[in-house]
RNA sequence: GCACCCGUAGCUCAAUUGGAUAGAGCACCAGACUUCGGAUCUGGCGGUUGGGGGUUCGAGUCCUCCCGGGUGCGCCA
C-alpha cells in the first residue's frame, strides 16, 4: 500500500502504480520502461516504448500517445526512435515543491513501501581474537546504511552481532597473554582492550611460528610440523579445558573477551553504531549440535566410520559437509545452525534474514541455507546473504604477517588528523576537532559504500581522505552551503515559494528538479538490491546540479519572484541530501 | 582438478538490469564577473569495454571457447 496525498501524486514511484494500472486497464501488451533521460537529451523522464512498436504496427506516435493517456501535467514530449521523452509543467513542479515542503518525511524522503518488512541485518560478527580491521570498517558501513535504508521505506529492522567468542584463535590469545604478557592487563599496559588482546595473538603466532619452522629444519613434513609444534598441542588442550568448563580457563577466556568488547564498543560508539541484539557463539553452538542430532535421528545427514556427522548435499552441487568432528565437537557451521534457528524463535516475525558477510564465505552461505532446507525450516528462503568484495590495498591482499592490515581505529584517526588541518583556525578547538570527525569519516565512509558491494576494493590511502570530486565531503560540503544559504535567506525575510516564477524554467534548475523527483525510487532500489552504492551516486549527481544552480544563479541576489523559487529548490535540496547523507550513515556537519 | 566472482580511459569507479553517440572522479592542461562560502564551477585531453565466435531490430550487459586476476571446495572460525 502506498500513501495517498489529497489526490496529488507528485512523487516518481506513487506515480508510477497508478501509470502501470492505467497502461494494464488500457491493454497495452508490454509496460513501457520509464527512466530519468540522460543528462544530454531534452527531457526528464523518459519511456522505452520499443517494445509496444509492433502491437502499434511501427506506429511509434500512436504508442507514444497510449503511454501518455493517463499522465497529467505534461508540458512537452518527443519520440526519437524508441525513446518517448518528456518535460513536466511548471504546474507539476509547483505541486510537487509543495508535497516536499508539506510531507518530507511521508512519501519523499521516508515512504510505507515496505511496512509489512520485519528485518534482521547481522553485523559485523568479528572474531575476539584481534582489533578490528578495514575490512570490519566496509563490513559495519554498509550493515549500517542498509539497516537505515530499509527503515526509511518504513520497515522495522534488527541490527545484530554475532561474536565468535570460542574456538582454537582465543585459546592462541589466551596462551600468548598467559606466556608472554601476564600479568599485564589493559590498563596497566596502557592499551585499548581489543588492541591489547591481539598483541597476545600476535605474541603467540610468532613463537609458534619459530617452532614450526624449526620442525621443518629437522625435516618434518609442513603439515605435522604445524599440528606437532608444542605451542599448538597446548593450545588445543586448553580448548578441550574450556569445553569441559575448566573454571580457571573459563574466567580467563571471560576476562578476556570482556576486554575485547570494550575496545569494540569503543569504535562501534565513535562509528554511531549500536546493536539490538548480539549473539555469542559459546551461547548457540550446543544448540546446533541439538539440531544435527535431530537431522541424524530423521536420516537428513549420516555418521561416518569414525563418528564424525555428515551431510550429503551432492544433490545440491555442494558436495558432502561436515557437522560434527568425529570426537563429537562442533565446527563452524554447527552454530551457524543453531543461531540461524534462534534469530528466528527470537522474532518469528522476521521477513527476511539477513547476513553481511565477506565473499570468501559464499561456498559456506550456500552450504548453510541448502541445510536449513534440508532440516524443513519454512523460513530458510527469507535467509539473504549481503555478499560483499575484499578491500585490497595497492600493493595486494592485507597480510597480518606482513603487518600491511589497516586498522579500524588507526584509520579513523588519521582520518580526523587530516580533516583537521583544513578545518579553521580561528574556530574554537572544540569545534575544529567535531567537524574534523564528521568530515574524516564522511570521506571514509562514502568512500566505502561507493563500490558496488559485490565488489573488491583497492584501499588506496591517498585517494580515500581525498575531499574533492566523488567523495563524502563533496555531498556534505553541499549541505552544508545549503543549509547557510537558507538562514541567510530567512535573515533577509525570504520564505520560500513553490511557484515557479515563469511558464519556462531555466535548464539547471529543471535538472536539479529532475534529481530530486527521482530520489523515492533510488531509496526504493538501494534498500531492495542492498546497495548503498546506488544511493551514494545518486547523492553525488544530486548535488552537483544543486553546485551546478548555487555557482551559476543568484538566489538572494535575483528578483524577489525568482529567488524565493530557487530558494524553494536549495530547501529541497537540503532535505533530500540530509536523507542521502543520514541514509549512508555519513554524518551532517554544521559547518565545515 | 572442480565451483563461484571479477576484467570498462594512465588510476579509482558508473552505465536505469538487453536500449540513444559507453559516462563521472582523480591526475594532467586551460579558464571563472569587484554577488549568496573557490572543499565550488566551465572547457580540453583520454576507449577496438581482456580476445575470438554466436544469439537479434539492438550486446559492456545473454550463450560459448580462450587469456588474465581473485576467492573458495570432508573436520580454522
Amino acid at each position: 500500500m502506498r500513501a495517498t496525498f489529497a489526490g496529488i501524486m507528485p512523487f516518481w514511484h506513487e506515480q508510477l502504480d497508478r501509470w502501470q494500472q492505467a497502461w494494464r486497464n488500457e491493454g497495452l501488451p508490454a509496460l513501457p520502461r520509464v527512466s530519468l533521460t540522460p543528462p544530454d537529451r531534452q527531457g526528464i523522464l523518459t519511456f522505452n516504448i520499443f517494445p509496444l512498436l509492433s502491437h502499434f504496427r511501427g506506429n511509434a506516435q500512436a504508442a507514444a500517445e497510449a503511454v501518455l493517456r493517463p499522465i497529467p501535467h505534461i508540458q512537452h514530449s518527443e519520440v526519437i526512435k524508441g525513446f518517448l521523452n518528456l518535460h513536466f509543467s511548471v504546474e507539476f513542479w509547483r505541486d510537487f515543491l509543495t508535497a516536499v515542503l508539506e510531507r518530507a518525511e511521508q512519501g519523499y524522503t521516508r515512504t510505507a513501501i515496505a511496512q509489512q518488512e520485519h528485518l534482521m541485518i547481522e553485523y559485523p560478527s568479528p572474531n575476539t581474537n584481534k582489533p578490528l580491521h578495514l575490512g570490519h570498517l566496509r563490513n559495519l558501513c554498509m550493515g549500517e546504511s542498509v539497516s537505515r535504508l530499509w527503515e526509511r521505506l518504513g520497515a522495522r529492522v534488527v541490527r545484530a552481532n554475532l561474536v565468535n567468542d570460542r574456538g582454537i584463535h582465543i585459546s592462541k590469545s589466551m596462551l600468548g597473554w598467559k606466556k608472554f604478557f601476564a600479568p599485564l592487563t589493559p590498563e596497566t599496559a596502557r592499551k585499548k582492550g581489543d588492541h591489547f588482546v591481539g598483541d597476545c595473538y600476535v605474541a603467540f603466532e610468532k613463537a609458534y611460528k619459530e617452532q614450526v619452522d624449526a620442525l621443518l629444519a629437522q625435516g618434518m613434513p609442513e603439515s605435522e610440523a604445524l599440528i606437532q609444534a608444542p605451542l599448538f598441542q597446548e593450545a588445543q588442550h586448553l580448548l578441550r579445558l574450556w569445553e569441559k568448563g575448566d573454571p580457571e580457563t573459563l574466567h580467563l577466556w571471560k576476562t578476556m573477551n570482556d576486554w575485547v568488547y570494550a575496545g569494540f564498543d569503543a569504535t562501534f560508539a565513535r562509528l554511531g553504531i549500536r546493536f539490538d541484539k548480539v549473539y555469542y557463539e559459546s551461547q548457540t553452538y550446543t544448540e546446533g549440535k541439538k539440531i544435527v542430532e535431530q537431522g541424524l535421528q530423521a536420516g537428513l545427514f549420516y555418521r561416518a566410520e569414525d563418528g564424525s556427522a555428515w551431510a550429503d548435499l551432492s544433490a545440491e552441487g555442494l558436495g558432502q559437509k561436515i557437522l560434527l568432528r568425529r570426537d563429537g565437537t562442533s565446527v563452524y557451521i554447527t552454530q551457524d545452525l543453531g543461531t540461524a534457528d534462534l534469530k528466528f524463535r527470537d522474532y518469528p516475525t522476521l521477513t527476511r534474514s539477513v547476513y553481511v558477510i565477506g565473499n570468501e564465505q559464499d561456498h559456506h552461505m550456500r552450504v548453510l541455507i541448502a541445510l536449513l532446507r534440508r532440516l524443513g525450516r519454512t523460513w530458510a528462503d527469507k535467509v539473504y546473504h549481503l555478499s560483499y568484495g575484499m578491500v585490497e590495498l595497492p600493493t595486494g591482499r592485507m597480510k597480518t604477517r606482513e603487518g600491511t592490515v589497516v586498522d579500524a581505529d588507526d584509520l579513523l584517526e588519521e582520518m580526523h588528523a587530516r580533516a583537521y588541518e583544513l578545518t579553521d583556525p580561528n574556530l574554537p578547538e572544540e569545534e575544529r576537532h567535531a567537524i574534523a570527525e564528521a568530515v574524516g569519516q564522511g570521506a571514509l565512509r562514502f568512500y566505502l559504500l561507493r563500490t558496488d558491494p559485490s565488489k573488491n576494493i583497492v584501499f588506496d590511502p591517498a585517494e580515500s581522505i581525498d575531499l574533492k570530486g566523488f567523495t563524502g565531503p563533496f555531498l556534505q560540503y553541499g549541505y552544508v552551503r545549503a543549509q547557510r544559504l537558507y538562514e541567510k535567506a530567512t535573515q533577509s525575510h525570504l520564505p520560500p515559494n513553490p511557484s515557479p516564477y515563469a511558464e519556462t524554467l531555466h535548464p539547471i534548475e529543471e535538472s536539479l528538479l529532475q534529481q530530486l523527483y527521482a530520489l523515492p525510487s533510488f531509496l526504493e532500489s538501494a534498500a531492495t538490491t542492498y546497495n548503498p552504492a546506488l544511493l551514494a551516486h545518486y547523492g553525488y549527481e544530486l548535488t552537483r546540479r544543486f553546485n551546478e544552480l548555487y555557482q551559476n544563479l543568484p538566489v538572494l541576489h535575483a528578483e524577489k519572484a525568482v529567488g524565493a523559487f530557487r530558494l524553494m529548490l536549495v530547501v529541497a535540496y537540503q532535505k533530500a541530501i540530509g536523507a542521502v547523507l543520514e541514509a549512508l550513515a555519513i554524518p551532517l556537519p554544521a559547518k565545515m
